[in-house]
DNA sequence: CTAACTTAGTATATCGTTTTACCAGCTGTA
DNA sequence: TACAGCTGGTAAAACGATATACTAAGTTAG
């Protein structure tokens, strides 16, 4: 029950205390290998591990990482959540979990006791336009990797962001679209503080404008930010954006969703109305979460490639952590393909 | 930069260390309430916020939790996370997360881990019908609360367990498709170790002969042990499960699936090959995962009040954390209610 | 007036590591 | 021989808190 120390094992092997701490670290080559081998003897024997507290107290280092996301109950922030934690492990780190509900207030909050705790590397799964609460803590030392997250004009500080290419995303859904013969095209957006959103918003604009098509402002459903802590409401959101997008004079034949869930609600929102997809109407959704396999229809969406972001993620922010001399913010942006499934088809 | 310590507090406010620790532990009726005033100025002014890992050296205690689950991608154990993680921020405890696949080794190695950092309380979202990879640690002091498990025979210590009363779910619904009129009720259960899965099948056979129908052992399907890390297998487990009850001779008319993904997964299979839920087919699942409302056609199920759940049981290890003296295992049943959808009605 | 008790603090050992500096003994060389 | 240079270690000072035991001064009781 008492944690057995440094002192038991030295005592045992017959060596100070420093040469247990030596073997520990790496420098074995400091000692005979007969000293070595009764060191990893009584290591064993003992069933000896290192206290990490101490450890911490004297480098200063903690294997801690900090994973902060709007809600690990969203799929698509789970499978995200699962993967970073699955990456961390690997390289012996554990994962302290937040949920910000995407609020400012939350994350700073949160980043501020994981500093307290001796976390030294954040990944942010969100992606809210302004940064500068979080400004403090970088000054002070503190690593943030982000999600999505592209440098902004205005950003005090630029941190790393790996993700997708967001604008090429809904791009892809928009063609999509276009090439099946829709013309009007309604989007169902996020709340508007988030920079995921900018970016995909500005991709189904581009697109249509390239292909000559006004862009129509009431197309563009914004919704309200979701009250903290209901896993649903991005689905009963799409619902909303469907019902008002569908009760316009001009109703869309086709809709993009900001993401799966949105796109999911969508698709009960339309069936509501008595709609049926993709008869009456086409949905595309962003992400690929498990759901859309099995949803009705099928759901045509944009895969992102969340392990690979998700290790990523991990892996840079580890980086950091291990080498701390400060280096060049980094921006990778991976591929994203379009998966067609049963949701779309041409207008009626 | 260079973190601010107990030290730097004491200084500016011209007291010694001891005080300032004092005033920080809730010893601060030792002292003159202006005393009290230039240590709590000298506190906000420098920012300082505590060590952890001094403080966890010192007392032995941190103020983290471990939550084990099979998968956080799994969007039941999604919102398990998010709500653990809210209760346990709210008494000032972080949560650090690990993902099992349901594996004993992996949920060992797990632990095993969190014990080196200093963890001493973790909660499991999984229910192995085997603890045994887990008594060491349970020997040298970490406490253990679980979901879902109860304590078997067999079994070489007792944890506290939360959860809902596995048998009472189906229960509920086996008697809800009965009196709906099906006789031949099929079930789709997990893989054959984990405990919940013997509770549920139970209260499905227990409701059918007290209904004077003999289980017939086909029509009960028990799958593989899933791929680790594949997220969405058990809607594909669930697919392949209707598939296989579907295609026997005698095929039912209603299936109950061990919880909502396979549930879901079932209603895609159904569709698969060509017949309609619940014309066809009536299906029925267990957790109420926040698809059920959106799935076509709505899913009936039995809620499990997870945010209680998720509460309770950080509650419950906490105060075990904080309060070191041997206590009596406990195990809370919280009722689960029957959610009648679409996606059950009366047999064709 | 003195002993006993309060009040308002302080000095210090300690938690379990890491790491820098040091040292003893041996070898090789000029 | 004498000194430098290895080899194989060790001693001890941190790291930043906590908590026990102590003290100096003031108050009260007899």
């Amino acid at each position: 029950m008492a944690k057995t120390t440094i002192a038991d094992v030295a005592r045992r092997a017959h060596v100070s205390v420093s040469s247990v701490s030596n073997l520990l670290n790496g420098r074995s080559q400091r000692m005979r290998s007969t000293t070595r081998k009764r060191i990893q003897d009584a290591i064993e024997e003992l069933d000896y591990t290192p206290s990490f507290a101490a450890r911490h107290l004297k480098t200063g280092h903690s294997p801690f990482i900090g994973l902060i996301v709007p809600s690990i109950a969203d799929p698509f922030f789970g499978s995200f959540g699962r993967f970073a934690e699955e990456a961390a492990s690997e390289r012996g780190y554990q994962v302290l979990l937040g949920n910000s509900d995407r609020t400012a207030e939350r994350e700073k909050a949160y980043a501020e006791m994981l500093w307290g705790s001796g976390v030294r590397g954040i990944i942010f799964g969100s992606s809210l336009v302004k940064f500068d609460h979080l400004e403090n803590l970088y000054k002070e030392g503190m690593h943030f990797v982000s999600f999505y997250r592209s440098t902004h004009s205005g950003d005090q500080f630029s941190t790393d962001s790996i993700g997708v290419d967001n604008i090429q995303a809904t791009r892809l859904l928009t063609k999509h679209l276009l090439a099946l013969g829709h013309r009007r095209i309604g989007f169902i957006s996020g709340p508007t503080d988030m920079i995921c959103r900018l970016d995909r918003v500005e991709g189904y604009a581009k697109t249509l404008k390239e292909s000559g098509i006004d862009i129509d402002q009431q197309l563009i459903w914004e919704g309200a930010h979701p009250s903290p802590g209901k896993a649903a409401a991005y689905l009963e959101l799409g619902r909303q954006g469907a019902h008002y997008l569908l009760s316009l004079p001009e109703p869309p034949t086709a809709i993009i969703a900001i993401n799966d869930m949105h796109a999911l609600g969508a698709c009960a929102g339309a069936r509501d109305l008595g709609l049926s997809v993709p008869e009456n109407l086409s949905v595309a959704g962003i992400d690929d979460i498990m759901f859309t396999g099995v949803s009705v229809p099928p759901l045509t969406t944009v895969k992102q490639p969340i392990q690979d972001i998700a290790r990523l993620s991990v892996e840079r922010v580890i980086d950091r952590l291990e080498n701390d001399e400060p280096q060049e913010s980094i921006r990778i942006l991976l591929p994203s393909s379009l998966v067609v499934r049963e949701s779309t088809a041409p207008p009626a």
